[in-house]
RNA sequence: CGGGAUGUGGCUCAGCUUGGCUAGAGCGCAGCGUUCGGGACGCUGAGGCCGCGCGUUCAAAUCGCGCCAUCCCGACCA
């Protein structure tokens, strides 16, 4: 493509709506624009990205033995409800009526769609299994979007669905599709780490994340440095190893602790360390008011109260209700003589003689023993795992990092097949259940994920696997008859080579083609100019290692192959992954 | 939904505290000239319901109230 007739609107400064690297880059290198909070318009050049993107995916899930398909966006509710997610859901799952005022929403997610589809097709074991894929756009109406394509409310996601007539048929179904996974995101140049996950409103029996790292990443993942478990930290299991402790401590004793809130100001005023500290949150499940306890120095992991509750919905109690239920200002909440179902943290059986709140106004309580002053109802894993946590699998010590969630394989197991009887003959003529997977990728957060790993003081620095572009073609003096013509001819055979040039031929100074082309990452730059002619080479530059060199111009297409391979290889060997 | 911040030409921002004359700058854009290897320079010019509404006032970008939008921090997820 010619720049001088492209529609690539670059910007020199950065937008005030973007904070984060990939955000402000994609706005800046013109290739997306937002039209309201969490929904942008792809301009060309971002596209093109998106469209290198899913030709990996498509390369990968078709090679795994899945088919491309592409369902409605719309959806009517009826299906939803046998599914039981149209109340599950929440307010995140868009709804409206038609004109016929049937109620409808715009698609989160397809796993009724294609549920309802495959049930009405498939009859038989020898139908099965099944395996479907779509590349298309998402609406959730996120609370919260965020970050430009990392979180936006309409977003491109590639979805694949699996039905198989047998575990062992599903399993292979998941292997194949977490193998995918790997190869296309290694295929993409990120680095990423496949993790233990929670399965969330999707629902089933296990899952995995693969989660790019990144430090602006919303997620948190853990990894052993000895073994291979990773996983989510909301799914992160501890292994608490200590003994039971029997330690008598002297009788409680109820202290004064005028405006001490926090276990910060607590320690401060009785000397005593965090760690012998209890926290009691007051949270609602389903509405339900209940008592969780954790270490002073831990945090409370809601996703093990959820599971563990099997609640659909948990939240902390507002500080009103707080109050009421302990009679106490927020801050003095404490396990002893609680009219609430009380679980606690298993690390807390570890000890006794801890502070507690006293369940009244600047009031703590010392020497307290758990299972001797309170009624505790279940010792559960509940909080998150932290750095001085041991690994659950091997003990080794662990690692925590942020990441970017961009792809999660989840086994579904019955729970759409049953809700909404998508089941099958088998081969006894029995009708069974099918066993379903679900997997999707963000492809639009990916591309955002890959900038986010991938750029520097200039700009992007683009993985040729999904630059919207592999190569910048420079033509710094276009009035100069001779270099010109050179760079035509250059423009001329890059695609016959397989690859894909934006020439830059516009009637500017030299500075703003260096600057734009920097900032729109292309991995290979060339450079034709008057000078450089008259040395008889065009100039190229690896746009990631900043490494320039020459490219004789008589000999140009071996020359360019030699290079063009240094830099690919540069790119796979920094590759990583696992 | 709670907390914080912001809203002034396409972009980045000043002006608001202490109301007052024609609302400014840089970038970008158009024309002309000089330039031409890392976002040039000069001159000329176009472009603004100062987020929206109501109010206070002789007078509002500026003060008050309400609304809207966007961004950031906490509970969701690819």
């Amino acid at each position: 493509m010619r720049f001088s007739s492209c529609y690539i609107p670059t910007l020199k400064e950065s937008p005030a709506e973007a904070e984060v690297a990939s955000h402000r880059l994609l706005l800046r290198a013109g290739m997306i624009r937002r039209l309201t909070a969490g929904v942008y318009v792809y301009l060309p050049l971002g596209l093109r990205m998106m469209d290198k993107i899913s030709k990996i995916v498509r390369e990968e899930m078709n090679a795994a033995g899945f088919q491309e398909l592409l369902m409605p966006v719309v959806q009517p509710a009826d299906l939803w409800k046998e599914s039981g997610r149209w109340e599950q859901y929440g307010k995140e799952l868009l709804r409206f009526k038609d004109r016929n005022d049937r109620e409808c929403c715009l698609g989160p997610t397809h796993e009724e769609v294609i549920t309802d589809m495959v049930r009405g097709e498939v009859r038989s074991y020898r139908q099965l299994p099944v395996r479907l894929y779509q590349i298309q756009t998402k609406f959730r109406d996120e609370i919260r979007p965020r970050f430009g394509l990392m979180r936006g409310r309409e977003f491109i996601m590639k979805d694949a669905y699996s039905f198989d007539m047998d575990v062992p048929g599903a399993e292979q179904s998941y292997k194949s599709m977490y193998d995918a996974y790997a190869r296309i995101f290694q295929r993409l140049g990120v680095g990423f780490r496949a993790v233990e996950a929670d399965n969330g409103s999707i629902g089933g029996s296990f899952s995995h994340e693969f989660m790019v790292l990144a430090d602006t990443g919303e997620d948190t993942v853990i990894f052993c440095r000895n073994c291979d478990y990773a996983a989510n930290v909301e799914r992160a299991r501890i292994c608490w190893t200590g003994e039971k402790a029997g330690r008598p401590c002297p009788p409680c004793r109820d202290i004064s602790t005028p405006g001490a809130h926090t276990v910060a100001d607590v320690a401060g005023l009785l000397g005593v360390a965090p760690a012998k500290i209890v926290k009691t949150l007051v949270l609602l499940a389903d509405g339900r008011p209940v008592a969780a306890l954790v270490r002073g120095d831990r945090e409370l992991n809601e996703t093990k109260l959820k599971n563990l509750l099997n609640a659909r919905d948990i939240k902390l109690a507002a500080p009103a209700a707080v109050e009421s239920l302990t009679r106490a200002p927020l801050g003095f909440a404490g396990p002893r003589g609680l009219d609430l179902p009380v679980y606690a943290d298993l690390e807390l059986q570890g000890d006794t003689d801890y502070v507690t709140g006293g369940n009244a106004a600047d009031t703590h309580t010392m020497h307290v023993d758990l299972s001797r002053d309170a009624r505790v109802a279940v010792f559960a894993d509940l909080r998150n795992i932290a750095p001085d946590d041991r690994c659950p699998v091997c003990g080794g010590e662990v690692s925590l990092r942020r990441g970017i969630e961009v792809g999660h394989v989840f086994m579904l197991g019955l729970k759409y097949s049953e809700s909404m009887h998508a089941a099958f003959l088998d081969e006894k003529g029995r009708e069974r259940p099918m066993i379903m997977g679900c997997y999707g990728i963000g492809i639009s957060r990916v591309a955002a994920a890959a900038i986010e790993q991938n750029h520097d003081a200039d700009g992007i620095v683009f993985p040729p696997s999904l630059a919207p572009f592999e190569a910048a073609l420079l033509c710094l003096d276009p009035d100069n008859a001779g270099a010109r013509a050179a760079a035509e001819k250059i423009y001329a055979l890059l695609p016959r080579l397989g690859v894909d040039v934006l020439y830059d031929d516009r009637r500017e100074r030299p500075g703003v083609k260096f600057k734009d082309a920097d900032l729109l990452g292309m991995p290979m730059q060339l450079v034709i100019g008057a000078k450089s002619l008259a040395r008889g080479v065009a100039e190229c530059k690896d746009r990631r290692s900043g490494e320039k060199g020459e490219l004789d111009l008589d000999n140009f297409e071996s020359a360019f192959g030699r290079w063009a391979r240094r830099v690919r290889d540069g790119w796979n060997e920094g590759a990583q992954g696992s």
